[in-house]
DNA sequence: CATTTAATAGACGATCGGTCTAATATATTT
DNA sequence: AAATATATTAGACCGATCGTCTATTAAATG
């Protein structure tokens, strides 16, 4: 775990500013500089995989956070740089969560993959399904997106993509999986559908698509 | 095909004013004010599903059009019912191209949903994936719908279900499919992955999540 | 002809993103 | 230690745009 990338997006409290701000520049050995950036970036993650980026609005984001909007641009050279900050800690968020699954020695590749899915189904429920799929967020709002954003959100999920592959090959030298199996076409389709059974999730306020839609994923892997 | 519905949501032109409008009451026999009112429908269907919900203003629209705001106001309660609309409109619109496909005799019931996937990824291709599903778009926004959006949304998803599951059945009739086969887990399995797959099309600016999503689908429907 | 109804016209206040200047406190230089 | 440079916060300000509302115009109504 970095010290530069939040890991607190699935915390049960919402991020309040843990001390007040001081004008003028920080003492040497004093936190707080970087510690504003990341509470920034934290808040942001929460609020865009809540509302999308059209309707997170800067001023919104650092209201939560208590940090007036120099600051904000102090740290960042404007709303876009912001947003492709955002998504990479979201991108190592969700990196090190399916490592802590896929790379999880005591279970069966397979089985690795349906922890995951408990793990994100738990998550949804405990945000009241409030929350969704930072990456499906700005997916569906790719017209209104830069190009350069929106290719990090593509590599994102292209990243994704070769974790879980590496799981499904793991799968096919423990047995699981027959030999001549697809491991990218699979794992493409798995985020296709994962992406929109988060969706579905969300409008139904229920997780069943998404435990539905991974059973019958990891079903069908299996013939 | 019913009138108060606009049609033409894959017009390759443009919407724009065909006639200058006058202020006042218009003449008994004219037909202005309807037209007016489903042009301000179509240019929000379209913008709609191209950026969604927060991003599409009242002002774009009605400047697409060559509308004034006072007739917006005129024709509609606010932005929500306005929404509502526009949802309904799409839900007919895409009911009606659902039914010209699942209801096609001359093919076999799995091949009119084949044939469905290929007329989608047509439309796709056609606006240069510019533009998605409205229901997909708005279910990501959902946390910023109100609850009649939301249900309403909900509902129109429960629609294209059961016109699946009824094509479905079909299938199971013509021998193609088995007779165990839960149609409408099977359906709502498809659309779920399905919203999926347009906004993965839309991200990569490519078809192959849709094609592949649906080849698969229907593949393993057949074991 | 007076009143009501249907439609257009555009003003209005609120908010947003982004920029800018100022204020403040520490670090660095001399 | 005084002067200067750097880092950070404070918040006013601007142009654009948002959704709502009031006023105006013209035909229908009786």
């Amino acid at each position: 775990m970095t010290t530069s990338t939040p890991n607190t997006l699935n915390s049960a409290n919402p991020v309040t500013p843990p001390q007040k701000r001081r004008r003028g520049r920080p003492a040497a050995g004093s936190t707080a500089p970087a510690e504003t950036r990341n509470l920034i970036i934290q808040a942001g993650l929460e609020q865009l995989t809540e509302k999308g980026v059209t309707a997170t609005g800067i001023d919104q984001v650092l209201k939560q956070v208590g940090v007036p909007k120099g600051s904000f641009y102090h740290y960042f050279a404007n709303k876009e740089a912001f947003l492709l900050e955002v998504v990479a800690a979201y991108g190592d968020y969700f990196a090190r969560k399916l490592d802590k699954h896929f790379s999880n020695r005591r279970r069966k590749p397979l089985s690795r993959l349906q922890a995951f899915i408990e793990d994100a189904r738990d998550g949804m429920q405990r945000h009241s399904f409030q929350r969704g799929c930072l990456i499906g967020n700005l997916g569906q709002e790719v017209s209104v997106l830069s190009d350069a954003l929106r290719h990090k959100v593509e590599a994102v999920l292209q990243d994704w993509e070769q974790r879980l592959a590496e799981c499904l090959k793991e799968a096919i030298e423990a047995g699981q999986l027959a030999n001549d199996c697809d491991i990218h076409a699979e794992s493409s389709y798995f985020w296709t559908g994962w992406e929109g059974a988060v969706m579905r999730a969300r409008l139904k306020q229920n997780a069943s698509p998404m435990t539905q839609f991974g059973q019958r994923f990891i079903e069908q892997l299996q013939r």
